[in-house]
DNA sequence: ATTCTAGTTTACGTTAACGTTAATGTCAAT
DNA sequence: ATTGACATTAACGTTAACGTAAACTAGAAT
């Protein structure tokens, strides 16, 4: 029960060094525990909270955004002002995540025109090798 | 017929500086005409190329993927081999933008959920200011 | 011919996101 | 108690993708 990971065992599964683990806690995207001796103890959420880290930057969102969205998910907002600044933020951030999406969809067609293009060129030079 | 642009012409037209625009031709992305006297001359097509640098730049591709990937669909690839390994290589860069757009999706996904619940606690927060 | 705006190269500066090294400490296992 | 693997902070280094400044040139407009 309450599983909890070093900096390592972390390092290790996400494919990323433990200078890029404590860098992001620098920044303050992370803020994991510490044993009596000042080593770094993540717990779940800690764990959970970095593979968002890494999804956001996968996809080209700066540290700066990344923190900015994560916190505005993640933090008890119980009051209703509160509430509403973060559920219309969200949906501003979500709307620039769906105009995301929709241009890859259209790099994705454009690259699969141009595909298709080529692949029309292959089978002409495959047709005049066969007369 | 035959619109040609300077460089501020498109530095204006894609809200970037034209230090980006030269950037790019020193890093081979584009490679514009000269006037007489040295001025850029940029056609038709050198448009387009940047209008596809900078929509790969939007989603994260550094200007070494895109130069690999704007090249590969670029060039006059008449011999039959040629063809067969763009093509092979096409279809591998489509699958990684698919995955890339799976990916958005299911941040997305996560972000819409995360603010269900937050509508929730509003809605409730509301039921409970009307008693 | 001159003036003005926009263009040119060269070169040094900047920022984000880590890499790398050094010097040292922690902890589990023997 | 000592080893060995892993941890810590501090600080300087690196790379990509430009920004910025200087010193100069081209071309359009008056």
């Amino acid at each position: 029960m309450n599983q909890t990971y070093s900096i390592s065992d972390l390092a290790r599964e996400f494919d990323i060094s433990t200078r890029t683990i404590r860098y992001y806690e620098e920044r303050g995207l992370i803020h994991p525990d510490r044993t009596e001796g000042g080593q770094r103890v993540y717990s779940r959420k800690d764990r959970t909270r970095l593979r968002l880290i890494l999804r956001g930057k996968r996809f080209g969102f700066s540290l700066d955004e990344i923190v900015e969205m994560i916190d505005m998910f993640d933090q008890d907002r119980s009051g209703r002002k509160q509430l509403v600044v973060t559920i219309d933020y969200g949906k501003k951030k979500i709307g620039e995540v769906e105009e995301k999406i929709q241009d890859m969809m259209a790099l994705k067609k454009e690259m699969e025109d141009l595909l298709e293009d080529f692949e029309k060129r292959l089978d002409q030079l495959r047709g005049r090798n066969k007369l």
